[in-house]
RNA sequence: UGGGGUGUCGCCAAGCGGUAAGGCACUGGAUUUUGAUUCCAGCAUACCUAGGUUCGAAUCCUAGCACCCCAGCCA
């Protein structure tokens, strides 16, 4: 069963199959997704990923990986290195075309100068905040600095001064000589290096002690590489005239076309990495990796596979408008995907004890399943019932409405795969507590409907005896509010779901679980899609993540009070 | 009250002057030893609003309205 989607059309797809026609860069695509090295990648990326390395694969180009890493400060290796990891997770390739920013450091610099040369950058002294100040506002124009007339010897001396560290952090700024009174204030000759002393750049050590901007960094980095579609975020939109403006003033034979689309927001998560970057150091979650993050190492470990993500990817489609979707179109994406590959079991989540009476004390019938209804390839495996079972508390009701199809005192229901119980004796504790149950099996009933009555319910059951202690961690939204983010003036940390994660310490698998190994992917019947954790697997135990609930029409009828 | 964007079904999203694709969600129904899957059917007389042009407009024009982004030596 193949979900293929067609060619995404898309608006950047056009403009790309525009310029292929029309010759604009001889026909050739090269893209690039840029990140900067400052946290994990995310859902968010995800879209971005699959877009530029999908474009170069849709239109036989190259995508470069391309780290963007011209803010030490913020920046570290341990993010460039799981950054590749997560490419190469969710099924990208860049071949040799790894490349950093900080490739570029000395030809970046060798273009400063040509701009200082042709007067179109200057040195300035003004401090952070007077530049805030000479800049303006956004209804009123920004004042020249009085550096802005220096001549260009001084500039080309100082600019040199600056990169043999004579001058402390902050004390001066290379800026480019663009407008002050643009209505863009991007344009208010934005700086372009900065002093940074002290600190360790993951890549170049302490060779430099200033670092480009991204602004000026960014379309320099592209055109060397030749990139010929340069796609970013809509943020970056009033970035565009800069980025122009930059290679219009400088020597490069390349000149990419920027184009932005919208980002990503979904539902009842926060992508922003200063959040994402909270919620690990504050403790909230388990790590960049927990289960509930929408980090691509969350969702891996949580059991989401690489294709359910490019396929949400494809179908949240490519625009401009800003979007909010719907965690459910991730969760069918998942679905969908898991429900064609991955195997079944049975494991009762909230055991509740069954004897079946007429079945011999240590008698053992080992019935061949098959391991997916609809996909006999995935073949069988063996499961062993015995004299004492375990079927899920919430398939048992002393009394139920006939809408309840499960088994009910003195009523019938099929075990999945097995025979037909009907249950004679409801045991309690002495707070009225269901805490065993003694039925009789029909064993007329395996394979075939029994004579004359008609069995609706089928439930998972797991026998005691061969039972796998399970450690089952159940997932949910981690934020109650749709938008945490914008949640009219409230914290996104007050928003958090106190219920993201139940864990079930005393669910039980089938025998064959134990051979389960970290990362595998099951259903288990009636419950939902679990993958065995890589990090919290214990000895005595199986620790399962549940991936995603199965669609739940009863959950539907009983909410509407059925 | 500067500049740049965006407004098509509950959520995404096609459409680019010829009479509203598709997916998700939802609602019926069929099959089913997973209340799963699968299947079949339904789901915008309507495209932010108001005018205008046109035989004909979501698509063109005009005027509004709403929302998003920009005042880092972050990216």
């Amino acid at each position: 069963m193949s979900h293929q989607t067609e060619a995404p059309s898309n608006f950047i797809h056009k403009i790309i199959e525009a310029d292929i026609a029309s010759g604009k860069h001889g026909g050739r695509v090269a893209t690039r997704f840029p990140p900067e090295p400052n946290g994990y990648l995310h859902i968010g990326h995800a879209k971005s990923i699959c877009l530029n390395f999908g474009l170069a694969v849709d239109f036989n180009g190259r995508c470069n990986l391309r780290f963007d890493d011209t803010n030490p400060h913020k920046e570290n290796i341990e993010y460039v290195e799981a950054i590749q990891q997560d490419v190469r997770w969710l099924g990208f390739d860049w071949d040799d075309r790894l490349y950093y920013a900080s490739d570029y450091f000395e030809q970046l610099y060798l273009y400063a100068v040509e701009l200082i040369n042709k007067g179109r950058a200057y040195v300035c002294d003004l401090d952070a905040e007077q530049v805030r100040d000479y800049r303006g506002t956004l209804t009123e124009p920004g004042r020249n600095s009085p550096y802005r007339e220096r001549s260009v010897a001084e500039n080309l001396e100082l600019f040199a001064r600056m990169r043999a560290g004579e001058f402390p952090d902050g004390a001066k700024v290379l800026r480019a000589k663009i407008d002050m009174a643009s209505p863009n204030m991007n344009l208010r000759d934005p700086a372009l290096y900065r002093i940074r002393h002290g600190v360790i750049h993951h890549q170049t050590g302490e060779a430099w002690c200033i670092y480009p901007l991204y602004d000026y960094t960014h379309p320099i980095s592209d055109a060397l590489e030749g990139i010929t579609h340069s796609i970013c975020t809509l943020e970056f939109e009033d970035h565009r005239p800069l980025y122009d403006w930059v290679l219009d003033h400088i020597t490069i034979d390349c000149h990419p076309q920027q184009i932005e689309f919208s980002r990503l927001n979904l539902e009842h998560t926060v992508v922003s990495k200063r959040k994402l970057t909270q919620l690990v150091d504050d403790g909230h979650v388990e790590g960049w990796d927990d289960p509930r993050m929408p980090t691509l190492a969350g969702l891996r470990r949580r059991g989401y596979t690489p294709a359910a993500i490019r396929t949400f990817c494809e179908r949240i489609g490519v625009s401009r408008a800003d979007s909010l979707v719907e965690m459910a179109l991730l969760e069918n994406c998942i679905r969908e995907d898991l429900n064609d590959i991955a195997p079944r079991r049975m494991a009762v989540l909230k055991p509740l004890k069954v004897v079946i009476e007429n079945l011999a004390e240590g008698q053992v019938e080992e019935l061949e399943v098959p391991n997916h209804p609809q996909q006999p390839a995935l073949g069988t495996r063996r499961v062993p019932l015995s004299r004492v079972i375990y079927i899920d508390q919430d398939d048992f009701r002393e009394e139920a409405s006939k809408k309840f199809k499960r088994l009910v005192a003195g009523g019938e229901v099929r075990l999945r795969f097995a025979y037909v119980i009907r249950c004679d004796q409801v045991i309690k504790d002495a707070q009225g507590n269901v805490i065993e149950l003694r039925c009789s099996y029909d064993p007329a009933t395996l394979g075939a409907d029994p004579a004359g009555r008609k069995v609706k319910g089928v439930i998972h059951w797991v026998s005691a005896a061969h039972a796998v202690p399970l450690e089952v961690r159940l997932y949910d939204r981690l934020f109650t509010h749709k938008t945490p983010d914008n949640a009219g003036g409230r914290d996104y940390r007050e928003l958090l779901n106190p219920e993201s994660l139940r864990t079930l310490t005393q669910a039980v698998g089938e025998r064959s679980l134990a051979q389960a190994r970290a990362g595998d992917r099951f259903q288990f019947e009636r419950e939902g899609y679990f993958c065995l954790d890589g990090v919290l697997a214990a000895k005595d135990r199986q620790v399962f993540n549940r991936i995603v609930t199965l669609r739940d029409s009863w959950a539907k009828i009983e909410e509407q009070g059925g």
